[in-house]
DNA sequence: AGAATAGTGTCTTTTAGACAATATTAA
DNA sequence: TTAATATTGTCTAAAAGACACTATTCT
């Protein structure tokens, strides 16, 4: 709706004037995932002040008055990973879901917008800038997170898994050129199980427009083995049809 | 983030109090769908003030501060379709995403959460209320819309056709006992295209949890041909594997 | 009878899962 | 040689697509 309504009913405290009603700060809030030696790893950043002094939490701030959120998790998102405004351009980045729980914030009403962001394997944060404790922290090891943000973070989790499934996203944590193996350990280390290399191959490159092969000689993965070719990501953005995680032994419906 | 991180850096004009930087109004957009007739309906408002008075628009209003904004959009869902708070808690409703453009109303800075409802078909709603001009209108013979409702719908409508493929969600734009064909009915119309009917019953009933058959006598779907077992929702919500949309004869990847 | 919808059955095609086997490199 | 990874190929199983055919009811 829009603040012309306000006129319709009871839903709007006080008229049109902003100050008339009980402002909310809007923020953004960041979960920064990448794949780091096999495992899924978030970055945090350490608070300096109360409440929850010293915990952790996902890198965020404010939507200033001139952006929207989206643009306002872009800033964010470079300063946090210390790349640059381009750089970071490039970067996937997702909108999650809103939280707006009235007491998600002890102090005041602070509405967030949830991004999820997915990048290559980084250099750890630098200290500099305004990210004073930013680090990258191992997903299946971190401890509860400062406000909702523990919440937050599963929720982002959870979606970045399923979206694998049926999207390309798998590519944004790999670097520009990669192998089908480094391609197949990200599904493997967010979903936390192991594919058929063989099929996963198969489905791959059959699959028009996920990867596209590179001329150039070949390159090994880990450093053992056979070299591998090299691929960068093709122009799709869905997989249909989709790429569908493994079921668990149990019950697949409840 | 949170309130506290003011002092981190420059993300925060200028410390913690919210009257000190410019308040942002938050409310909820609700994109309300029905299946009416074979065709998607979806509940619009006509606008009775400046700017885009006159225009049709998304429902919706202020969330209250002691609120959330899915209180709010329940709230708001139960007053457009004149149903109780009640009734109306039993509704599918799911956070679609936050538009946060600055320049989205012309008058001041609002964020808007828009929120999908999925609705069997209602009675017309009720004229009283402060729900001034509200009516189901055909989707595919929508007009533009007031400010950027007209996106939000369609993102919405977008959404729900994802969303069908890989959730049981189609149950709730059906009454609470159904026959396959109106279930199906769901199917063609939010995707648009036919579905085989034999192929379709095989795959709702081998998925478990999805219906679940009544002990009572059959009933005809349209009024027409042999009356048809009734089914009520199951208990599932996820489809795996999914039920996917028929792909279009072009290419498939973009 | 004819139209309309429900429901069953079957054959084919596509896709996925399992897995054997070969290839290429480093240690 | 052995370990590790890449790559090809084959067989099977599961799921979907196509579609013939029967059943029940109304007009």
């Amino acid at each position: 709706m829009s603040v012309t309504d306000a006129g319709r009913g009871p839903r709007v405290p006080e008229g049109y004037d902003p100050a008339a009603f009980e402002p909310f700060a809007v923020t953004v809030d960041l979960a920064v995932f990448t794949v780091r030696e096999n495992r899924l790893h978030v970055l945090l950043v350490e608070r300096g002040e109360d409440p929850y002094r010293g915990d952790w939490a996902l890198p965020g701030g404010f939507v200033r008055p001139e952006e929207s959120a989206g643009q306002a998790a872009r800033r964010e998102l470079a300063e946090e990973t210390g790349l640059s405004e381009a750089t970071a351009g490039a970067l996937h980045l997702e909108q999650l879901r809103t939280y707006s729980d009235p007491d998600r914030d002890p102090r005041m009403r602070v509405v967030s917008v949830a991004y999820a962001a997915l990048v290559p394997d980084l250099p750890e944060p630098r200290g500099g800038g305004d990210a004073a404790a930013a680090r990258w922290t191992e997903y299946a090891g971190r401890g509860p997170l400062a406000f909702d943000h523990g919440r937050i973070l599963a929720d982002a989790c959870d979606r970045i898994g399923a979206r694998l499934e049926y999207t390309c996203l798998a590519t944004a944590f790999c670097p520009p050129v990669f192998t089908l193996g480094e391609l197949r350990q990200v599904y493997e280390t967010v979903w936390g199980v192991p594919l058929d290399s063989p099929n996963f191959r198969r489905k791959v490159l059959t699959t028009p427009g996920f990867v596209q092969a590179l001329e150039g000689p070949p390159r090994r993965t880990g450093g053992r083995g056979k070299p591998a070719t090299l691929y960068r990501a093709g122009p799709a953005t869905q997989l249909h049809p989709p790429l569908l995680r493994p079921e668990r032994p149990e019950g697949r419906t409840a």
